[in-house]
DNA sequence: AGTCATAATTAAACAGCGTTCAATAAAATA
DNA sequence: TATTTTATTGAACGCTGTTTAATTATGACT
């Protein structure tokens, strides 16, 4: 039944990631699995195997159009100079730039929540692809804090980690209630309380503006 | 080979406990399994489904044992009335605070990662007696906080929850590499700045200590 | 066109997983 | 002692990631 030239090694794995996203999408990363990424491109398991690594490579490479997918969604709201909102003040646009995260944390959690429920083995590193896509990310954020805290590329590079990765821990485990929220604390409540004293705290010798 | 009174039903549940925290710090949370933890404790796996309800229920109770040995572990450093150095200023307090965390993190990897790589399915609630475990740690973070930002119990809340999930989303995306560190970088330094400067910002208007 | 090497694809196997269940053996009750 | 209750087991089911020998289609070479 080998169909050789059905399809291109790289069109294999197009299918495969794009059928496995989906899958993922509708059943979550516990209910992935090679074999039905396989039976939904009409392939055999063996072939996925022959064109990825193994496991942790196919969800790498899945992770990675999730990524590039939330950067886009980021961008299309803050990708010019201004940003969604040139009106506002540095505070508002920056919770606008959580919210935006959270948004999609929501939106997609399936494919968001993959992100993070896929570890590798602590001893292999992630690719330097991926980790490019990651600092795409940061670029974005840097970008958007670059008239907040000026241009100091050090101070630019660990207060974007710092403040992102705050946020992301906000959204993570707010959205998998492991903080015994009451009813008026929403993710949104809490990263524009995050904001709104850490850049104060950051500007706290500049004059307001 | 039933053997009905060599032990109790709680006596099986904590030994399966213990050798499931046992297995889970040794192998990591990928590598555990009903099955190893039947044999570990000289049951068959049909022994554990009569005492747990499924493969959720026993990594709940594991993780629980977690959480209660952070907070002995936090409580040691932290649960007199003064703290760690009663001479230190606030900041310093609360950093030393999320170093505390940070090192039992990185001490008990395994059986930290293990309370975010395990996820009820989304429409499940955690059980009550598990987010009360969670809540016991917030009263250690809000007991820390208020001589920091006073005695107001709603934002207290919301501040100490703010802070913790921060801290959390640091030393979380660091330590699985997330964050595309350069040397400089570490989940101190950078909890260290959250800390200033969110401290800061809360603080603003009150004269410096 | 016919042969041959190359490479794609498959089916089957392996060991392990969570989960269930009928059968068994031991304890508790009568 | 006879009977009921219950703890425990082993085997089964369908699933998983991964490997491998066998097959088959293709491209190149004569």
């Amino acid at each position: 039944m080998a169909r050789r030239s059905d399809h291109t090694r790289v069109e294999i794995k197009a299918m495969a990631v794009a059928a496995g996203r989906d899958l993922i999408r509708d059943v979550g990363y516990s209910g992935f699995s090679a074999r039905k990424v396989a039976t939904a491109i009409g392939y055999t398991v063996g072939t996925l195997y022959n064109v990825f690594e193994n496991h942790d490579d196919i969800v790498l490479h899945i992770n990675a159009v999730t990524l590039d997918d939330l950067l886009s969604f980021m961008e299309k709201r803050f990708g010019g100079s201004g940003g969604a909102d040139v009106t506002q003040n540095d505070h508002q646009a920056l919770k606008a730039l959580a919210a935006c995260y959270i948004d999609y944390a929501r939106e997609n959690y399936n494919c968001w929540s993959a992100l993070f429920e896929h570890n590798l083995a602590p001893d292999m590193p992630l690719p330097d692809w991926y980790g490019e896509k990651i600092g795409a990310l940061f670029t974005l954020i840097e970008a958007r804090l670059k008239p907040v805290i000026g241009p100091d590329e050090a101070e630019l590079r660990q207060t974007a980690r710092v403040l992102w990765a705050s946020i992301h821990g906000i959204c993570a485990l707010t959205l998998t209630n492991k903080l015994t929220l009451v009813g008026v604390e929403t993710p949104e409540s809490l990263t524009s309380s995050l904001i709104e004293n850490y850049i104060a705290g950051l500007t706290r010798r500049l004059p307001d503006t």
